[in-house]
Order: C-alpha cells, then structure tokens, then sequence
DNA sequence: CCCTGATTCGC
DNA sequence: GCGAATCAGG
C-alpha cells in the first residue's frame, strides 16, 4: 500500500480528529500504526495543534546521543540555578505494606439485573460468558475481567477474567454492561 | 501486559 | 519517502 491522496487525506482527518495511530492504521489497512506514525511525522503534524500558534517546542532529550554526563563533582558553594522541580502529579501514595492480592479496585461488579441493560450488550454478555477464562479470584490479575459469574456461595462461581479493556476492571463486554450511559438507562419503561 | 506516540536508520 | 525496530511513557 502507498500513500494516495486519499489515504494521506483520512490520516490527516482522523490524526486530526484525535484517532490513535494505531486506529487509523487499522481504517486505512496495509499499514501498522509504526507507518502511521511515521507518515504523520513526515507530514510534519506531529504535533496535534499544527495550526494554531501554539508551538509548543518541546526539549527533545534525544536518547540517542551518548551522554558523557560528566558533571563531576560541582563546587558546593554553587547557590545553583533555580532548578524548580516541577510538581505536577500528586504523586504515587506510598504502597500498603500490605500488599496483598485485592481482587478489584473498589467496585465490585453490582451485578445488574437483567433488565434496564441494553438487550445488546446483555446478548453481548451471555456470549462472551462462554469464552471467559473463568478465574479464581486469587487468579484475577490487573487486566482480567474481574466481572463475577455465578454466586459466590456456589461451585458454580468465577471471574469473566478476559483481557480488559485498558483501563477499567472489565472486558469489553462487560464494561458494556457496567458503564451504562446515562441516557439509556433514563425511563426504561415499565 | 496492554496501549500511546516519537525516533532512528537501513532500505 | 517509507516503516520496522526501538524507545519512552501511561
């Protein structure tokens, strides 16, 4: 696959829109997002603010050079420069001691029932429940589903435990069933 | 681990 | 110009 004007204008609309590289690859097909990447840079609008003013010339570190790092020891008596370090992040808190398994964050999957859910995302649900790893929850790990199948008092009782979606605590499937929008969820009729 | 974008460099 | 490999974060 080239670059056609076509295929250069749906990068530049979709980069433009904000789809990762790796989505636009995948619109385009014939290209990894790398080649995505790369043509953007190419194109010069690496940057996402390319028009405007805003230029925001970013100190490129650029590993690549070997750094001597010097920098022996300085002279004590240098006041230094007001190397402000910048505090943006409000830091990691420090890690429990404790730190034992924990299945979920906090939300533990409110098993919803069966009705105000999309009869979609519910079919969506029974299906995938079929291919779930179906994990203990000592098995549950940062990206398995941590979605509960079953009651926890039976046998009969485990975690989804696909691949989550990045970030949430479900897999897509389930995160379709746990994140409702508000708008579909407003008067369910009855 | 999964994903992002950024860079480099042989082609 | 191209993009895989690699790097550097989240």
């Amino acid at each position: 696959m080239s670059w056609t004007d076509e295929r250069v204008e749906l990068l530049k609309k979709m980069w433009g829109e904000g789809q990762s590289a790796s989505q636009i690859a995948k619109e385009l097909g014939g290209v990894t997002r790398n080649a995505v990447i790369g043509k953007v840079h190419r194109l010069g609008l690496s940057n996402r603010a390319g028009a405007g003013g805003a230029a925001k010339a970013d100190t490129k570190p650029a590993k690549a050079e070997a750094k001597p790092k010097a920098a022996p020891k300085s002279a004590p008596s240098k006041p230094a420069k007001p190397e402000v370090v910048m505090e943006t992040k409000s830091a990691t808190p420090p890690p429990s001691p404790r730190k034992q398994i924990i299945p979920a964050g906090q939300p533990l999957p409110p098993q919803p029932s069966a009705n105000e859910i999309s009869p979609e995302a519910l079919a969506k649900v029974n299906a995938v429940e079929k291919k779930a790893k179906k994990l203990s929850l000592m098995e549950l790990t940062e990206r398995t589903c941590k979605w509960p199948v079953g009651d926890p008092a039976t046998e009969n009782f485990w975690f989804c435990g696909l691949p989550v979606q990045q970030g949430k605590p479900y897999c897509e499937a389930h995160v379709g069933v746990a994140f409702q929008p508000m708008s579909s969820r407003r008067d369910r009729r009855r």
